[in-house]
RNA sequence: GUGGUUGUAGCUCAGCUGGUUAGAGCGUCGGUUUGUGGUACCGAAAGUCGCCGGUUCGAACCCGGUCUUCCACCCCA
């Protein structure tokens, strides 16, 4: 055999079955993003670099996949080098060596592959703003990559499943977006999904109190880590970012914060009473949670969550993530948030977005390991027609023309092999109903139809075989 | 990007301190059984031991590199 080909590192095929389980989650969060009344859109697969880079921070240009650029783009290169040593070069200072990764990798590659699907839909918002009736609901299901390394429910290419909102500041929308959660995974038969919810207002208030305002990103992602690494090492982590002692000691009953919601929001209401913009994140959480009370949730639990952050940095707002059942060692299989300046970037000011993710190939992976799929759900042929002969065969296929018109599926076994194989075949395809179409079938113009499940079987006309399998 | 880990038949895995022709179960294919399946029995095929190089009389096994897998960071869906 000659060297077996491979895929590259984070990345997979999948196979009838796997695409049948992918398929079925796809129309079920389709389904119920539609009923919320988001209508979808789609966008290319790379976008122009400038569009993505810079909007992750560093950490996240670093695992954007730039594309090369094609023609012979080293001969380019050298011109644009030629012409930098002509500038801002003199005497014998060899220009390849004084220039940088990030000016080679800009003049080298001008698109790259889309990142995450929040972005490019930024560009499309102040793209097409004049043609767009706001508030604009949009949502989108497509792969996105990245160069990371790979790990269990971590890959290079997978698939995003967002829902946004943009051009409206309602709170409503944070409500039906925990509605929209809850109703997809009950959907997915995935009960007991913990939607936890914080607000970028009150870590920002948090940080004012403390003193630590101008360090709000080390001090949210220390705080991030207090499930992951316990509270010592996240103080650590804080005074080695040079936080305050006294700040960190005000931050004690953070630490300890426990009780339902209601507890929660009545210690932030004393942690915060001197923060503004602290005040308002609380308001904020407070008319969700009670709109989500009032109304009420189906499987999920909706949890605050002072510690969450994610590290986005355009939310402004609510910050959600969606955890999988207690017992599942999965990331999250969900996120999302408002972000008031996002298209901001872009040059569209004022508009308000918020929006929620769903992590497909994870929800697949979480799915799996709790064997929640419906056995239904792989394609399969609904009849086989099993081969006994030339004259059977033709006979076979006139029917099987009639049955596929009235959208039926139907095929032939292509070969007249025995019989037990042809069975088998049936058997491992899982194809529910056999043909047997063979000389006595012929003399009585009959088709024997057999129900592989109960082993019964009846002789039936053309007629009633289309009525017994529709 | 940092540190570690993994790779043997289609799949799951054995393979002793380096020593003849690398094994098992399941699956596949053929037969008992070409008009009745999932069972049983018999038989067969299938591996450059991830890839490249090195050490050695001799390498699946030791060393280096590389790719891949998984894990912890980082970050995140």
């Amino acid at each position: 055999m000659a060297q077996k080909p491979s895929i590259p590192k984070g990345t997979r095929d999948f196979n009838p079955q796997e695409v049948a389980k992918r398929n079925y989650i796809f129309n079920t969060i389709r389904r119920e993003f539609e009923v919320f009344g988001f209508q979808p859109i789609e966008t290319p697969s790379f976008e122009n670099s400038e569009t993505l880079m810079g909007k992750y921070g560093d950490e996240g240009d670093r695992l954007i996949f730039k594309i090369l650029n094609s023609g012979d783009y080293f001969d380019k290169f050298k011109n644009v080098v030629k012409e930098l040593s002509d500038e801002t070069f003199s005497g014998d200072l060899n220009p390849f060596y004084a220039i940088e990764t990030n000016f080679v990798t800009k003049h080298i590659s001008e698109k790259a592959l889309r990142y995450d699907l929040t972005v490019p839909f930024a560009r499309y918002v102040v793209q097409h703003q004049n043609e767009i009736d706001f508030p604009f609901k949009r949502y989108q299901i497509q792969p996105v990559w990245r160069a990371d390394r790979p790990q269990k429910g971590r890959f290079r290419e997978f698939y995003q499943c967002d829902a946004d909102v943009v051009g409206s500041d309602s709170l409503w929308q944070e409500v039906e977006f925990v509605q929209l959660y809850d109703s997809v995974f009950t959907a997915l038969g995935l009960n007991g999904v913990t939607i936890k919810i914080n607000n970028r207002k009150i870590l920002s208030g948090i940080a004012e109190v403390i003193g630590a305002h101008d360090k709000l990103i080390d001090f949210t992602v220390a705080l991030d880590k207090l499930d992951k690494i316990g509270e010592e090492k996240v103080k650590d982590e804080m005074r080695s970012k040079g936080i305050s002692e006294e700040g960190i000691s005000k931050l004690q009953p953070l630490f300890t914060l426990k009780g339902d919601f209601g507890a929660q929001i009545n210690e932030l209401k004393a942690i915060l009473s001197t923060s503004e913009e602290g005040k308002k994140g609380i308001e904020e959480l407070e008319f969700i949670n009670q709109g989500i009370q009032t109304l009420g949730l189906k499987t999920a639990k909706l949890q605050l969550d002072v510690t969450l952050a994610r590290g986005l940095n355009y939310y402004t707002g609510a910050i959600f993530e969606v955890a999988a059942p207690e017992g599942v060692k999965m990331g999250s299989i969900g996120g999302g948030g408002r972000y008031d300046d996002l298209t901001g970037i872009f040059g569209l000011k004022n508009v308000s977005g918020v929006g929620i993710s769903f992590g497909l190939d994870r929800i697949a992976l979480v799915l799996e390991d709790l064997g929640l799929f419906p056995e239904t759900i792989t394609n399969t042929v609904k009849v086989l027609f099993i081969n006994f002969g030339q004259a059977e065969a033709m006979a076979s296929m006139k029917a099987i023309k009639v049955l596929r018109e009235q959208g039926i599926s139907a095929e032939l076994f292509p070969d007249q092999k025995n019989t037990k194989k042809q069975f088998n075949y049936a058997n491992k395809r899982q194809i529910p109903y056999l043909v047997l179409l063979g000389d006595s079938e012929l003399q009585s113009n009959t088709y024997t139809l057999k129900n592989m499940a109960s082993g019964e079987q009846q002789e039936l006309s053309l007629e009633q075989l289309i009525v017994a399998l529709q």
